[in-house]
DNA sequence: CCGGACTCCTGGTTGC
DNA sequence: TGCAACCAGGAGTCCG
């Protein structure tokens, strides 16, 4: 579902539309919608409306767009859970049936433009969030709702060592520690099975038994991954996932592992195995992904 | 600190 | 054909 690459090019897909111009109307079509919101919806729409928006930003999953006012630093919030899209419109084009927020915006040199919010699931969610320090870095800012989410691996302020140093610190196995956006952020179910699957671990190896060259691999693995999927547009295998023009980004066909239970393995042509994982599923080939003991193996 | 269960939610798919 | 059960899972919370 959405991860760092699909938010990513939401982000950059809104930049343009909404760096500069003005919030005209804000229409809540559904309160649930505003889960992340901390006050009733006409709080929302009544400090948006007339807002003038600055270039949108990025922290992992999370998306938040500046106000520009310095005197509230407020910023417009949005998750898109796992369902969530933000679909860039002109004025006149009719809402899709699952649109829950609608802003209707005025753009110096683009007009008149609409933003829709169209979620199926409802676990996404925008908010009016307040930015506070960022909490490892001077004169940087985030949500507040943000400031617990780690650095994304393509943040630039992303500091490798101290990713490795909390990673061998956990008493956890490597999947659970990829999807805790508090170690790191951005990486979800399909992104963490391919990274794994690229650095062939497996999912269950206790972080504390990863060596260190196998540890820098993954986030290796990990960047690559997340590099690729956002120079395809993003991944949708059930077009779910439609970027800000509407359009259908995907590279289902690169998935070496997410979703490919029975087939088989692009390297050694072993069946993909898929079993249950945290109320959800994992994806992997048990020949090149064992657990590996500090002495011996065990496999699965 | 850690894992597991639970919550939010709906549409597409599967199974009888 | 019809309907119900099932599945997809991001993130927060609570409990043991």
């Amino acid at each position: 579902m959405p991860e760092l690459p699909e938010v990513e090019v939401v982000r950059a897909g809104l930049e343009p539309a909404v760096d500069g111009a003005t919030i005209e109307r804000v229409t809540v079509l559904d309160e649930r919608s505003l889960r992340r919101h901390a006050g009733p919806s006409e709080d929302f729409t009544a400090r948006l409306t007339s807002a003038r928006l600055a270039a949108p930003r990025r922290r992992g999953k999370f998306l938040w767009v500046p106000l520009d006012d310095l005197r509230d630093r407020l910023v417009l919030l949005v998750h898109l859970g796992m369902s969530g899209q933000v679909l860039l419109r002109t004025p006149d084009a009719p809402l899709d049936r699952l649109t829950r927020i609608v802003i209707d915006l005025a753009h110096p040199v683009h007009g008149a433009l609409r933003v829709d919010f169209v979620d199926q699931r409802v676990f996404g969610s925008m908010a009016l969030d307040e930015l506070v320090p960022a909490p490892d870095v001077e004169d940087d800012t985030v949500p507040r709702q943000v400031a617990h989410i780690a650095r994304d691996p393509i943040d630039p302020a992303f500091d490798d060592e101290r990713f490795l140093a909390s990673l061998r610190r956990r008493r956890t196995t490597v999947k659970r520690a990829l999807l805790d956006q508090t170690l790191v952020s951005g990486i979800g179910n399909i992104y963490a099975d391919e990274a794994l699957w690229a650095a062939r671990i497996h999912a269950d190896q206790p972080t504390e038994t990863l060596s260190r060259p196998r540890a820098r691999l993954l986030l290796e693995e990990v960047r690559l991954v997340l590099a690729k999927a956002l120079a395809e547009g993003g991944t949708s295998f059930d077009a779910q996932y439609v970027n800000v023009n509407g359009a259908s980004g995907y590279f289902s066909h690169s998935l070496n592992a997410y979703g490919r239970g029975g087939e088989p393995c692009r390297r050694c042509g072993t069946a993909i195995v898929r079993v249950a994982f945290m109320n959800r599923s994992s994806h992997f080939c048990p020949r090149c992904q064992r657990v590996r003991g500090s002495r011996g193996s065990r496999v699965e």
